[in-house]
DNA sequence: GAGGTGACTATAATCCAATTTGGTCACTTA
DNA sequence: TAAGTGACCAAATTGGATTATAGTCACCTC
């Protein structure tokens, strides 16, 4: 439900082996200590016991390796929103405990693992599939809790749903974004709350 | 009424003095030309004729004058703003046609205008003085567009005056801060449009 | 005193050769 | 045939000597 991309075109040789995960969990000890640029394709290589050339039997590029690693940095932040809406009884509440647990995860990747939140940044910016696939699984996210609070008759109806759920993404957005939640987070304890507030009043029926 | 911060901290000797103006001058043309790294301070008291010494009797710093820049270049934003706010009959298209302006005038100074916008981005990444108070001024203008919606009867009451126009301002900050923006060109053209929409929703009584 | 400058310094930018690094491929070995 | 590698190349990166730049100050001139 959570795993973002993890087999996806990057991916090179036998899909499941022992090696490409060594090589998963090299590149995540490595990236999160030293950063992405610091760490050679040959470090993962003498980390694991085996030659660089076959690191690349298994995947495309370095790039491809650090796209997998950002796909697990955000499906954290992915699992921990699911279960903040899991928890919440009705669409509003969803909504809301969905944008806190969103920032406050990311916020928190941030200053704990900056290395990684990095990935995550340079990944969004330059719109790596992992980075797209957690927009757009954030958005089913918010898709389905407009449509509930729409049924339950908790949110308006009248405008389109797909204009209101984008709209809504857009007020989001900056703080979905690692690449522009960094740039937001003088604002990041109070703008859940306060975007919530805003957002749900427009959702009034 | 939209001149920017023109006359302050930065500033050093008379105030108003031909010379002053020169330098502006001269560094309005350089840096749109050539950027604001690639102008040395050498270059522009050459333009103006003068010795480089000379330029520090007018200006505390290159940055200084970079922010003189800008500020002219914010102010053509907020002109632009405040004229579009001025067209309009209702609060309610003021809103729309503000965020529109903003926008599109925005975009096209980063179109048209690149190095130009390049110091705008920087000056609000900095927190220069120039950037702060153009996000002052938008606000400002924010508020009294809520206000008067407020005491027509357009907009809703019961959300106090500050809540409601510092979450406006949340929703907007990644169209008004030109470092944001830069991110946003995708969405720049529907954002407006799509924004106002859920903001002027909120605003329902 | 108002208008203006050349000479100076510490720091930042620039340049370029030497080295690394990402990535490939022909080739073992079991 | 599956598992694995050394040797190789073009492109990126580094380090460190060199140059350019921001900013100051004592001083000049009218």
């Amino acid at each position: 439900m959570s795993e973002i991309d993890t087999s996806t075109p990057q991916a090179r040789g036998p899909v499941d082996h022992s090696v490409r995960e060594q090589i998963v969990a090299a590149a995540g000890e490595h990236f999160s200590h030293y950063g992405y640029e610091k760490t050679t394709v040959s470090d993962l290589a003498k980390a694991i016991g085996f030659s660089k050339a076959y690191i690349y039997k298994f995947f495309d590029s370095k790039q491809a390796i650090g796209e997998a690693i950002c796909a697990q940095s955000l499906s954290a932040i992915i699992l921990a929103v699911e279960e903040a809406v899991a928890s919440a009884p009705t669409p509003t509440e969803k909504f809301r405990r969905m944008f806190k647990a969103l920032v406050s995860t990311g916020v928190g990747l941030f200053f704990n693992d900056r290395k990684l939140y990095d990935i995550a940044a340079h990944s969004a910016g330059e719109g790596w599939p992992s980075a797209r696939a957690y927009c757009e699984r954030i958005r089913q996210i918010l898709t389905e809790i407009v449509r509930e609070g729409r049924e339950s008759g908790e949110f308006e109806r009248k405008t389109p749903l797909d204009e209101t759920v984008h709209a809504i993404d857009l007020v989001m957005q900056p703080y979905v974004n690692p690449l522009l939640l960094q740039y937001n987070l003088d604002v990041a304890d109070e703008a859940p709350t306060q975007l919530s507030n805003l957002v749900l009043r427009s959702l009034a029926p």
